[in-house]
RNA sequence: GGAGAGAUGGCAGAGUGGUCGAUUGCGGCGGUCUUGAAAACCGUUGAGGGUUAAACCUCCGGGGGUUCGAAUCCCUCUCUCUCCGCCA
């Protein structure tokens, strides 16, 4: 959510920096600047209306105290009066507050500008690719989805039997590969300075909120109704809301958590041959890291954060490429992301297996996540995350790109975990 | 699931209708003293809005109500604790 504050004094900026994302928020930001200078000048009103009754009440008790009955009724009687005046008055406020409110959650966040503009996929810039020609694999090379039944390692069938697709159950290698990949993971952000955290996978609204999932993006979360509760699509959503109404110590910045948790979407709307396999899943394992910075210091941080997830994949041994996501292809809070895609020799195309963005401060306007500078007040930290990484396409890519005749072998750094070197 | 108790500032913990945004202690910050530190002493220390700055307004778990006036009384929701029941 973006400031008010902000949007006052920089309003077409803040619409230069929203056409970038293909968004037309001109109407929006006019229709803001003037709702808000009535509430301010309405706010004006019932706080001297306020302040005089506070004052009132103040006399009456010293009157009465005095034993002045009549003089005390008498501006009983004239308070009477005001309180009508604001109550009316207050729920005007409370309105225009809600208007102002509903309005401003439509705003995205603006892209930074570093911001390739651009509407679809094809418009984002490749910054890094590990392979300068993309690799040819054996004629005889089955995509994934084979590749599972023939070693009986990922069960699509049975997951549907048990509740639906895009629920598979994983077996014996299968299973321990997933562990192994979820243990890896986590290893290595411990490693690099993340704090470990198991957090709940059903999340109330105002969690949901403060990452910017509510309101208008239900449809894409299950929604547990008795309790109303949601699932959670990623950890980003729980780990970030730990921070929430909190005011952390400058000298505690950055603040590095990592977990691992499934993640549940219903991917309402994607259907076809692309969501085949392990290429796209309502449940699915991803180890998150999240950060939250020193606005001074975010972007340094995610130029961190996307080389952490690049040697992730080095390390495992995978062909892949960096974007930087155009305005068109960046989600709804992200001030910049890049995407990490793994090239899939089978398929014959690039997966997306990683996603890391800085927030700024969107995330934590809504949070009021802020810290302490000493001196100052409190101000908005920023906010960041990435996967590292989200298990199925890994899993596909392994699977795919390291099949041989005598079976898929295990990257080196994986066989410790797994406990063995090839699925057979 | 049943019965009872409770929710106050970073923490602990007072406050049951009127100068209470809140006594006090701990913690934090600044200072005196010290070669330095500790101890002691002095001062300072919640958040949001608003203002050039102030004034001023709001917030004592959330929401609503009573009252001229609510942290304090009433209703309601949520959560926590204790006991009982059930249970991985």
């Amino acid at each position: 959510m973006l400031q008010l504050s902000f949007i006052r004094e920089n309003a077409d900026h803040v619409v230069e920096r929203l056409a970038v994302k293909n968004f037309d928020a001109r109407v929006i930001v006019d229709q803001l600047i003037t709702m808000d200078a009535d509430r301010r000048m309405q706010q004006q009103e019932l706080e001297g209306l306020l302040a005089e009754q506070n004052s009132l009440a103040k006399q009456i008790g010293e009157l009465y105290k005095a034993g002045k009955k009549a003089e005390g009724d008498d501006l009983k009687n004239k308070s009477l009066a005001l309180k009508e005046l604001s109550r009316k008055l207050e729920e005007k406020q409370a309105n225009l507050e809600q208007e102002v409110h509903n309005e401003l959650v439509k705003l995205p966040n603006m892209p930074d500008v570093s911001v390739p503009k651009g509407k679809t996929p094809e418009d984002n810039e490749v910054v890094y690719s590990s392979i300068e020609e993309l690799p040819v694999l054996p004629a005889a090379s089955l995509p994934h989805w084979e590749l599972t039944q023939k070693y009986d390692i990922i069960d699509f069938e049975l997951g549907n039997k048990i509740t639906g697709a895009g629920f598979p159950v994983y077996k014996g290698k299968g299973a321990k590969l997933q562990r192994a990949l979820i243990n890896f993971f986590l290893d290595q952000a411990d490693k690099a300075g993340y704090y470990e955290v198991q957090p709940p996978i059903l999340i109330n609204e105002a969690s949901a909120f403060g990452t910017g999932q509510l309101p208008d993006k239900e449809g894409q979360m299950y929604h547990v109704g008795v309790d109303n509760f949601y699932l959670i699509p990623t950890a980003e959503v729980p780990v970030t809301n730990l921070f929430r109404d909190v005011i952390v110590k400058e000298a505690e910045l950055p603040v590095k958590y990592t977990a691992y948790t499934p993640c549940f979407r219903r991917e309402a709307g994607s259907y076809g041959a692309h969501v085949r396999g392990l290429n796209r899943l309502h449940q699915f394992d991803k180890v998150e890291i999240v950060q939250v910075q020193h606005p001074q210091k975010s972007y340094a941080t995610l130029e961190e954060m996307k080389d952490y997830v690049a040697r992730l994949l080095r390390l495992l041994n995978l062909p892949f490429r960096i974007l930087r996501l155009c305005g068109g292809d960046m989600s709804f809070g992200s001030a910049l992301t890049y995407d990490m895609e793994v090239y899939s020799a089978a398929q014959q195309k690039w997966l997306e297996v990683s996603s890391v963005s800085n927030f700024e401060t969107f995330q934590s306007n809504r949070l009021k996540l802020r810290f302490r500078d000493g001196s100052n007040k409190p101000q908005l930290a920023h906010t960041l995350n990435g996967s590292a990484l989200a298990l199925p396409r890994i899993v596909a890519a392994l699977l795919e790109n390291n099949q041989s005749l005598e079976g898929i072998h295990i990257p080196d750094v994986l066989v410790p975990y797994t406990g063995f070197n090839i699925i057979n």
